[in-house]
RNA sequence: GGGCCCGUAGUCUAGUCUGGAUAAGACGUGGGACUUCGGAUCCCAAGAUCGGGGGUUCAAAUCCCCCCGGGUCCGCCA
């Protein structure tokens, strides 16, 4: 709605200028003024004129600001040295913002556009760590504004069963002795079994040769007991993994094992057409020159054996995802970024289209990196327990009128929400050196915006506030207290960034706008008064509205809204 | 060595794509606000030569070049 006034002020300077019979800028911006004094838009296009007329910019908006005309959302434009600042009109605006926000708000119509955000992917040898979450979140929460924002969204997990660390689990199985513990969580117990196997590799690198030759025998034998040992060691792990997914409210629409291409001979097809096309070379191994592409790293499509590599296997499945979308996203470390360039490349002469790559940085452990293979990690499951029972700990103190139950209920989102909105709201390009108290903090983070939404339910509730009762435009009383406007001018703000979001794939927008959300709710709810006051009613929708926004904001971001905390 | 990413108050960050007015938040620190709807809240204060240096521009945290510091990649691993 925010952005209907931006339109409306952009296209009566567009009007002004072409009526003053000056050509008009390529591109005309508005920005927001340094404090609200000067107003709630501004425009700087003066000093573009400026430079065509070569006269001074203030004489320019003076003439601007004398001949434009605007729309009843504004109650006045004036002119601030070279700046042409624009205040809306809060009474007919508040109004038609408060009448519009539903329950559906901020979701948009569908624009037949499907895409699939392939996400977490991690190799099922172990429990997910604390560096897939950063994955799993940001793809998560990036498919769930795309589906707000009008796509059709698929999301999909690229389970790698083919490569040399789950031939190494396989391994482990067949011949370690491995007690597994049947009271601990099984990917935590193969994360155990692939730590012991990699001491043994380590100890014994001949071993090496029988684990290639697992590899082999389960890429090209038919050999059904092997192919029924892989299958087990994945699912099973795979299990843990979906369920610490479904804690942090993460799920996935379809799993795709990478074997099926190389089952149904998708991965021989391609290697075959590559070959027609005259791009390979061969030494003991296949591969793709692409020097002539700006990289010096060749593409190495098979190993000497013959066996496919990772890479091949996934050229495999971006040509089918592509096959099967209009648009493909895929959410990645930055460690895969000349990984993606070679891929893509290769997909290029495959007249494919190459995935649109959401990358991001690790997270980092202060005494350095983690490793599966290592055994050094904090797991997921250890995070979520920490996050739940620091916040348990907090409702003791804060609530002790609940149930044990309640407060576990409570505990668990408020916990999940803390670990969300610890990702979401940080850019993904930027290194994460991980530390508890920063991760886990429930002041001025995802509790304060999950606390603005109890509050409102609570005041709603209190006042006895009936939903179903619409009530008309023009009985809505003039909210003209700072804290009011600003807060409905926040609420306006959402769908821009929804769409700013979706647009860019930067989940962080969001996170930051849910903050800012509550902080003018909290501000707003501080200053004035809802019950009991000559305008409840009016304030009232103004605090449904408020719980609607944010309830649909914590949404995007896989957070849930209690009612209470 | 080459490629990519990051560097903004004591700490963590937003702003960089698309240059625009006094660099915006949070944590921490120091003060303050409950006879009105929930104090996981709100208000006030101190704290920044935006890593350094050049350049482009009427205007640079933002664009270009060089340098420094940190991360990461450069596997017949995934």
């Amino acid at each position: 709605m925010y952005r209907n006034l931006e339109q409306m002020a952009i296209k009566a300077l567009k009007k002004t200028i072409n009526k003053l019979g000056y050509e008009e800028p390529s591109e005309i911006k508005l920005e927001q003024p340094p404090n609200p004094e000067l107003g709630d838009l501004a425009s700087a296009v003066s000093f573009q004129l400026a430079k065509q007329l070569k006269r001074s910019p203030m004489e320019i908006a003076a003439e601007i600001v004398n001949e434009i005309k605007l729309s009843e959302l504004f109650e006045k434009v004036e002119l601030k040295g070279p700046y042409i600042n624009f205040y809306v009109n809060y009474n007919k605006f508040s109004r038609m913002v408060l009448k519009s926000i539903k329950t559906d708000y901020g979701q948009f119509k569908p624009n037949n556009t499907k895409i699939i955000v392939e996400h977490t992917s991690a190799n099922p040898n172990g429990p997910l760590h604390i560096g897939h979450i950063r994955n799993s979140i940001i793809g998560d929460s990036i498919s769930r504004i795309l589906g707000f924002a009008g796509y059709e969204v698929e999301t999909q997990y690229y389970v790698n069963d083919m490569g040399r660390q789950i031939a190494m689990v396989v391994w482990g199985f067949l011949n370690l002795d491995f007690e597994m513990d049947k009271s601990e969580k099984i990917d935590h117990e193969i994360g155990k079994l692939y730590f012991q196997v990699n001491e043994k590799l380590r100890a014994d690198p001949e071993l090496k040769n029988e684990i290639d030759s697992l590899l082999k025998q389960y890429e090209y034998g038919n050999e059904g007991k092997l192919e029924k040992s892989f299958e087990n060691a994945v699912n099973q792990c795979l299990e843990g993994v979906k369920y610490t997914l479904k804690k942090i409210n993460v799920s996935h629409d379809t799993y795709v094992w990478e074997s099926k291409f190389v089952k149904d001979g998708s991965v021989a097809s391609i290697l075959q057409t590559l070959k027609e096309k005259n791009v390979t070379k061969t030494n003991e191994v296949l591969y793709l020159p692409l020097e002539d592409y700006g990289i010096e790293k060749e593409l190495v499509l098979t190993r000497s054996d013959g066996t496919s590599l990772y890479s091949t296997r996934d050229l495999a499945y971006h040509v089918y995802k592509s096959k099967n979308c209009d648009e493909l996203i895929d959410v990645l470390g930055s460690d895969h970024k000349l990984a993606i360039d070679q891929l893509s490349i290769a997909l290029d002469i495959l007249d494919s289209r190459s995935p649109e790559v959401i990358f991001y940085e690790f997270i980092t452990l202060p005494e350095g990196s983690m490793s599966t293979r290592r055994g050094v990690f904090i797991s997921v499951d250890e995070m979520v327990e920490e996050a739940v029972q620091r916040a348990f700990g907090q409702l003791e103190i804060k609530r002790p009128d609940l149930t044990e139950e309640e407060k576990i209920d409570i505990a668990k989102k408020v916990g999940i929400g803390a670990i969300r909105y610890f990702i979401a709201k940080l850019s993904p390009e930027k290194h994460i050196v991980f530390k508890w108290d920063e991760a886990l903090s429930f002041e001025r983070g995802c509790a304060s915006i999950q606390y603005a939404h109890a509050r409102s339910c609570k005041l709603l509730k209190k006042c006895g506030y009936d939903e179903s009762k619409s009530i008309a435009e023009s009985e809505i009383e003039i909210l003209d207290h700072p804290t009011e406007i600003d807060l409905i001018k926040t609420l306006s703000k959402f769908t821009s960034v929804i769409e700013e979001s979706a647009r860019l794939r930067r989940v962080h927008l969001l996170a930051q706008y849910a903050l800012d959300l509550a902080g003018a709710f909290n501000k707003f709810y501080k200053s004035v008064q809802v019950k009991g006051s000559n305008k409840e009613v009016s304030r009232l929708l103004l605090v449904d509205r408020t719980r609607i926004t944010i309830r649909n904001a914590l949404y995007l971001l896989g957070i849930d809204a209690p009612n209470s905390m």
